[in-house]
DNA sequence: CGGTTCATTGAGCCACATCAAGAAGTGTGG
DNA sequence: CCACACTTCTTGATGTGGCTCAATGAACCG
């Protein structure tokens, strides 16, 4: 279900500046180091249950994961999209609060959960690198909740689209204002759907009006083109004043 | 708009067991009762507002207020309720995310910003602190997206009822499981709405239907006698084994 | 080339929104 | 203490956006 992965120095790490080791000097990175593992999981793989222990934390090097919660009855909601340096596990608790699935191939630079507790202790760079992560996950999450409770569903994928992109964005090194971008969606209709608060063929229907209304263009399912970035931002509502972060 | 308020010693603070104070030894407490100060304000009075510089982190000492936005058109969205020994405000950034208002008279203990973020920086406790309260209420925000996203409206309405008695008795030392709870609403059925991403007419169609099917009780509109509070939480599609947290 | 999975499209319905009117509660001034 | 205005809550009537059910189409694969 999962392979282990040579360890490559942090150095050359694609995350190397953006996760948990941000902010950490190279005695830091030593120490992290010393007690990292990676672990190389294929699409479609549980990466944490609901519920169960999970001893290890971890950080996303390469790939896509979504955390959900499904009701009894299968509703199934999506509550975060995990894109590379974005974080597994929560320190001082074994029990995952949530399923977490790998979209793609992921692979993981983990820590058991003991080791990194000892680490948030003794490496101050290492704590207060989590606390910011974690603070603009949570601005991330009420800025969510904006669009499940507020928006109509046309904007609820526009905006999904556009902090995609925008996501995307900050990982390569795009101009994020005006222009085209082109990008791979990581997600099924259904896992946008979940994501969303939509059904799949109202997702669907949604993709269709905005390819018709000439605002995004699919060459495949899973590809997609945006013709003219800032009018699905508008379509999104956002005005570009800082509304939403996500 | 606001009245500074005496200030009392941490050792008699109604939230000193529960806020970023919590792991605090009195060594530490000194430290913050150094650059500690009080305010209060009335019921409607705005904390925060979106966008504009907020020059404080503050806890809330008693009361209660909530966290929302607005977009353009009107449309409202709450995404935190904030009750005793949440806080407001974030390290590292002077600028709200969100608008935070006032629902009853709100007492607030208050550091100015760059003190904070030293202390954070001096005092191991409060950042430990701090980072543990961010987590869950990170993973509450998270199980309101499920709420919000897949929830009727009735189980919306029962959700919010079960999850509002939960935080009160935790303040308070009821027993949580089974019997009969009486409590205040701190919200209007606007605020209530604006929580769960419905109308005010939906909400109160709601309130009256839980009222019929004798799962509540209304003496006034604000304030709620939950007969049986098992009942209640089954409505809300909480079958006890761990679900929802907020 | 059939089987399987995923996406699209259509038809009809229903939960919740919208629009509108009362009712109940709250505060103010006479 | 009442009269009046104002706000909040409730209830009713109607509309509609998104869900449900159902079928077809497209891509992938052995």
């Amino acid at each position: 279900m999962s392979k282990l992965t040579p360890i490559v120095p942090c150095t050359t790490c694609p995350i190397r500046h953006s996760a948990v080791c941000a902010e950490c000097d190279s005695d830091e990175l030593a120490m992290l180091s010393a007690i990292k593992s990676y672990r190389t999981v294929p699409a479609g793989a549980p990466l944490a249950s609901a519920g169960e222990t999970l001893e290890h934390f971890s950080s996303i090097v390469t790939g896509c994961a979504t955390m959900s919660r499904t009701l009894e009855d299968g509703r199934r909601q999506t509550v975060g999209l995990l894109l590379p340096s974005d974080y597994i596990g929560r320190p001082g608790r074994a029990q995952a609060a949530f399923d977490v699935e790998a979209l793609s191939e992921v692979t993981l630079c983990r820590f058991e959960r003991r080791a990194f507790e000892k680490l948030l202790r003794d490496t101050p760079h290492v704590a207060s690198r989590l606390l910011k992560m974690t603070l603009d996950e949570l601005d991330a999450a009420r800025d969510w909740a904006v669009v499940l409770g507020r928006m109509t569903a046309r904007e609820k994928v526009a905006t999904f689209l556009v902090s995609l992109a925008r996501r995307q964005m900050a990982v390569a090194l795009g101009d994020p204002i005006g222009g085209p971008v082109t990008m791979h969606l990581p997600l099924s209709r259904e896992a946008m759907a979940d994501h969303l608060g939509l059904t799949i063929e109202t997702t669907s229907r949604q993709m269709t009006a905005l390819r018709k209304d000439g605002l995004i263009e699919l060459p495949t399912t899973r590809d997609i083109r945006i013709p003219d970035f800032g009018a699905l931002a508008l379509e999104a509502g956002d005005d570009g004043d800082g509304g939403l972060i996500v």
